[in-house]
RNA sequence: GGGUGUAUAGCUCAGCGGGAGAGCACUACCUUGACAUGGUAGGGGUCACAGGUUCAAUCCCUGUUACACCCA
């Protein structure tokens, strides 16, 4: 016997270890012999992550989908995993270690560092994969993948060397984003501009050997140290003759030119412009341009630099500001200030600190190259977005993509496979003061190293490790470096050769050095959909599983991850690594606020898991996820969900208390009673509504018509009229009606399986206990295929029972009649076939539109209320009880409610225009409501004329 | 500044050219042999505003307003 309330918490961890124990979650689990596959990739949550809503969201619409796929048979692989998160989780261990009163990460040094870093992703990491299951992922978890396993990595390196050789990655030395705090780069993605009050300082520069001045403004004063030139507009006519002389830039003395190029614009302040190509994206190009060396005035942490004068050398970018402005006030510079809204880049993630553009050497990839077959595959539809929109934003992001810097200053991550060693003599870029060092890029050591000796031609390698700048290094770099340029002249050579008995030797060992940055974390993520498969190898699972089918993300990290993906995929398999990317929307709370821990507005998903259940958390979830539409989540809903949940329950208990057991052969097209072909009928187009709302990936309409059938449907009509039948004393009826009733509690369990995976798991295996004994769980059955089994006639039949016992109810409470009381009903005018469904429904009629008798007149006897429905009027002599006048309210309000239809429609058939252009079958509904109305209408304006 | 989306019942939202819907909330009634986490009935809407297309517009088009998000 069922327990009278379903707990969740008693059920789910003993379902979902049944679940494992049965290998339900392995790749191609109940898969039908020969079946196509279903692959999704999990979007890898950050190792260091915990679930949020989001994630929660995120998760449920993949599991629906693969248990929903799995039921239908297919070989289903759903791929787990984490990403290594080279930031936060790098953070966390540094923090861990200052806590602890520990060695810094700087003072234990790298391989110690990172050895730290393991031991806290082997005991803290991926606990949300854990959470996961709590929600009742039914991922595959036995093929569990980190982006830092190793052949994931061997992937990494692979697609490095492999772009490298390709010229699609590349150093450079370039303005980027610079995060003072965390000391790497971060790429343009990961800031974000925050509109912040700030102010316009206007600067008056002396030009030498006149008496005049230019005024130029900026939002930074303190980057005027690094100040190279003042630039106007070509064409502006104010400062044509200014054009070409020099500006005595104040405080550091230094002469810089006023320069004509038109990013001056002449409309903006006074039109010139202070140009400080360090440290601006724009002012950078423009130095470009007019060939000025940016003089960069900041150290890595933002702190001023040797490059200004002594005063000011060591301050923060903060307080040099300041300092700036308190010495230009004095003297005289400073000649007004504006507030102003400006644009801050902050760091993406914590918005605390300002992003710097700095000029350093780092690792790009060409983006613009990569994303021209991603952009085709497309608009060449290979690949749709669901909801269809974010066409648009992918577009707009492809179309103008920058060069991607995926170098990062950290040492959890991939390192990056390049190996650095100083310039032969015979190198064309020896004297290329820009190219830098020798660089080789290979997949390991020993390959770098073989490189490295054909280059040299021979000469001893040696690898340093002991980071790039390390004394030892830069000795050695510098001192073979010296030996190159004194070899290329011959005064030079024989000097040296005099002085260094050794010269000849000096540069017979060459040292190498790794670069010591790694990668971006989404450099290893972009691989995600084939690298978890094996790739570079070429794997089973790559030729069965891959390309994916869906990909189910949040539409911020459209840029980051998505489109990554795609030009990956395509460029290394040749192939889009999913044919649709469905976008769900942001979880908000009740109010249409986003949740943040700062607001204290955040739904824990565990919490909600804990007071209702992971289904009803997941029902709701799916019963919201509206597409192209932000969820509110507000607690009432889960509570009516739970409800929900409960409801179910009780249903399949009041089925168990009546005996309603599965029979074995039970052929539902054999069915006699209209009731129960009417349910299978309903089930049928149930199925078939929910089945295609998957199918298109609209989870809330399948969650709502799942709901409104098992409760508006089942519970509410089905269960109600079938219970004077279950105890009655007609066997034939009662064993029809057992079986349907057991037979469509198991296609409602199939239904709700991918929803509420728990619950429904429980509830086959409860009912499985008695009758035909089950072959397998609920998660590898079958999804259930009704078609053919809609019931026309037996629907209209019970169409007509349910209005007219709704009917008899409304006029009983409108009429005041106690709920407990039992009243006549006296059909008048019945055709045969009214006569035959009363007769037929005698038994539900009575019990549910709480009747006392049911007769047959001619006439409607006096002072009886009257439903009208079909040819026949439904009298309730209600003499005594009825209100006359109320009575003839309630009438003569339905006869307005079908006068206005009647008027309504005749405007429309009146219209010339609508009979010649509207189609026929238009026209004919048209005339058929009417006929219908005025039939309605009569009836009811009789029933009027009776009560007067 | 450019782009995208949203505006429908008190609230949260479906509805995608021919009859305005759901859940919650609200009102009244009901300890009916599954379920009060329930049942029954009911009230409640200028479908943001202004134009246009159409025989017909909540739905398509244009503009306006408000809000949200993305990009610069």
């Amino acid at each position: 016997m069922l327990e009278k309330t379903y707990e969740p918490s008693a059920v789910e961890g003993r379902i979902y270890e049944a679940w494992m124990k049965a290998g339900a979650f392995k790749a191609g689990a109940g898969a039908k012999p020969g079946a196509e596959t279903f692959s999704i990739v999990i979007p890898p949550p950050n190792v260091t992550g915990s679930l949020h809503i989001g994630h929660a969201l995120n998760n449920t619409i993949q599991d629906i989908l693969i248990r929903f796929e799995r039921m239908r048979g297919k070989d289903v692989l759903w791929q787990p995993g984490t990403d290594h998160a080279g930031i936060a989780t790098q953070m966390i261990v540094e923090r861990q270690l200052m806590e602890r009163q520990e060695p810094g990460r700087r003072e234990m040094g790298r391989e110690k560092f990172l050895e730290r870093v393991w031991e806290w992703k082997a005991e803290s990491g991926g606990t949300i994969l854990n959470q996961l299951r709590r929600l009742g992922a039914s991922a595959d978890w036995s093929r569990e993948r980190f982006t830092m396993d190793e052949g994931l990595s061997e992937a990494v390196r692979k697609v490095f060397v492999s772009l490298y050789e390709k010229g699609l990655i590349y150093r450079a030395k370039r303005l980027v984003n610079w995060h003072p705090g965390l000391e790497t780069a971060v790429s343009d993605l990961e800031v974000e501009n925050i509109e912040t009050a700030g102010k316009m300082w206007h600067l008056r520069y002396p030009i030498e050997g006149t008496d005049e001045t230019i005024t130029v403004a900026t939002t930074r004063p303190e980057t005027m140290l690094g100040d190279l030139a003042v630039a106007v507009h070509p064409e502006d006519e104010r400062y044509q003759h200014l054009i070409g002389k020099l500006v005595i830039l104040p405080i550091t003395g230094r002469k810089i030119p006023i320069i004509a190029d038109e990013y001056a614009d002449p409309e903006l302040g006074s039109g010139a412009v202070k140009i400080t190509p360090a440290h601006d994206f724009n002012d950078f190009e423009v130095g470009q341009r007019h060939g000025l060396k940016p003089l960069n005035i900041f150290t890595t942490t933002a702190k001023l630099n040797n490059n200004v004068p002594a005063a000011y050398r060591g301050l923060d970018r903060f307080d040099a500001r300041k300092k700036v402005l308190q010495d230009l006030e004095a003297m005289g510079v400073l000649t007004w200030v504006e507030d102003k809204k400006i644009m801050v880049p902050f760091d993406e993630k914590s918005k605390q600190v300002v992003i710097e553009p700095f000029l350093t050497d780092q690792w790009f990839v060409r983006a613009d190259v990569l994303a021209e077959p991603a952009l085709a595959a497309v608009r060449e539809g290979r690949m749709k977005f669901v909801p269809k929109q974010y066409e648009n934003t992918y577009f707009a992001w492809m179309e103008n993509i920058k060069p991607w810097t995926i170098s990062r200053q950290l040492w959890w991550g991939h390192q990056i496979p390049a190996w650095y060693g100083p310039r032969l003599n015979s190198d064309p870029d020896f004297n290329n003061g820009s190219a830098g060092p020798k660089v080789f890029v290979a997949g390991t050591e020993a390959e770098a190293i073989a490189q490295a000796e054909a280059y040299y031609g021979g000469r001893k390698i040696e690898v340093f490790t002991g980071g790039l700048n390390a004394a030892d290094y830069v000795k050695a770099y510098n001192g073979f470096d010296t030996t190159q340029r004194d070899r290329r002249n011959a005064t030079t050579w024989q000097m040296r050769k005099q002085r260094d008995p050794f010269a000849e030797l000096s540069d017979s060992k060459v040292p190498l050095h790794r670069d010591e940055d790694v990668l971006d974390t989404w450099f290893s993520s972009a691989l995600w959909p084939f690298s978890t498969m094996g790739w570079p190898n070429e794997t089973p699972e790559l030729a069965k599983y891959y390309p994916t089918d869906v990909l189910v993300t949040g539409f911020d990290i459209i840029f980051f991850w998505v489109a990554r993906m795609m030009m990956m995929g395509l460029e290394f398999t040749g192939k889009e690594p999913f044919h649709t990317v469905y976008m769900h929307a942001l979880v908000r709370d009740e109010h249409g606020q986003k949740m943040s821990k700062t607001k204290g507005n955040v739904i824990d998903p565990l919490k909600l898991i804990d007071g209702y259940g992971a289904d009803a958390t997941r029902f709701t979830l799916a019963a919201m996820a509206a597409q192209g539409r932000d969820l509110r989540l507000s607690m009432a809903r889960v509570e009516g969900y739970r409800n929900f949940v409960t409801k179910l329950w009780n249903a399949a208990r009041f089925l168990e208390m009546n005996d309603c057991i599965r029979l074995a052969g039970f052929g539902p097209r054999d069915n006699r009673l209209a009731l129960n072909r009417w349910i299978v009928g309903s089930t049928a187009r149930a199925v078939e509504t929910v089945t295609k709302a998957i199918e298109d990936y609209r989870f809330n309409e399948a969650a709502n018509a799942a709901y409104d059938f098992v409760w508006g449907t089942f519970c509410d009509w089905y269960l109600e009229l079938a219970k004077p039948i279950l105890t009655g004393d007609d066997e034939g009826a009662k064993i029809e009606t057992r079986a349907t009733a057991a037979y469509v509690l198991d296609q409602i369990l199939k239904l709700l399986h991918p929803f509420m995976p728990f619950i429904t798991e429980e509830l086959w295996a409860e009912t499985g206990k008695i009758g035909p004994k089950r072959d397998r769980l609920l998660i590898l059955s079958e999804w259930p295929d009704m078609k053919g089994l809609e019931e026309p006639a037996a629907t209209a039949e019970l169409d007509w029972l349910i209005a007219l016992v709704s009917g008899i109810r409304s006029v009983r409470q409108e009429m005041n009649v106690p709920g407990g009381a039992k009243i006549k009903l006296v059909v008048v005018g019945a055709g045969e076939e009214t006569g035959t469904r009363v007769e037929a429904h005698l038994g539900s009629l009575t019990r549910l539109a709480r009747l006392d008798t049911v007769d047959y007149a001619s006439d409607v006897p006096p002072e009886s209320a009257q439903i009208v429905l079909g040819e026949a009027v439904f009298a309730l002599p209600l003499a005594g009880v009825i209100d006359i006048a109320a009575e003839r309210a309630r009438l003569q309000k339905d006869m307005a409610k079908e006068d206005s239809e009647i008027d309504k429609i005749d405007r429309k058939l009146g219209n010339e225009q609508f009979v010649a252009k509207a189609p026929p079958e238009v026209i004919e509904e048209q005339r058929q409501r009417r006929a219908d109305a005025v039939e309605r209408r009569n009836h009811i304006a009789d029933a009027l004329a009776r009560l007067s």
